[in-house]
DNA sequence: GCCAACGTTGGC
DNA sequence: GCCAACGTTGGC
């Protein structure tokens, strides 16, 4: 199983209208970034990823899975666009901050801190064990 | 609202 | 194939 995180501007789309989609779930559409796209041609189904809030909020603020591996993105034509579909699992009892992720030693090689712009990005098993644990959650 | 970082585009 | 110009993202 691989760790993932997935990073959203609650304004176009937050954690609860990923909640509202249930075990359906939702494309993750909309990138236009090869660097976030090759991170998706990665995952598997089954695979666990965070739900980050950019923007005002930054935090993790939820658990996702995904329920659909990299297929073309539906919101364009151009082929070169792929996504997966992701679930919502649960949120964190606590949600944890960027500042917070800063100010773990454990974190400083975390890609959210050192790749602000990357909104698709790999997550170590070890930094999914942390953020859980100061999340107030079973990894 | 500003700006740094970074990705993309297009002229040469 | 290089690089300048430009656009976008996201933290502050």
């Amino acid at each position: 199983m691989n760790y993932w995180l997935f990073k959203s501007e609650p304004s176009t789309w937050s954690w609860e209208d990923q909640v509202a989609k249930g075990a359906v779930g939702e494309e993750w559409d909309g990138v236009r970034n090869y660097q976030a796209r090759n991170v998706m041609r990665e995952m598997k189904i089954g695979d666990r990823g965070f739900f980050y809030h950019s923007q005002s909020e930054k935090a993790v603020v939820g658990i996702v899975e995904v329920i659909a591996e990299a297929h073309p993105d539906s919101t364009t034509e151009d082929e070169r666009w792929e996504c997966v579909d992701i679930r919502a699992v649960g949120p964190l009892k606590t949600p944890v901050t960027l500042a917070m992720c800063k100010g773990d030693a454990r974190l400083a090689g975390m890609v959210l801190v050192n790749n602000t712009r990357l909104s698709v990005q790999p997550v170590t098993a070890e930094e999914w064990r942390v953020i859980c644990e100061m999340g107030g959650v079973a990894p």
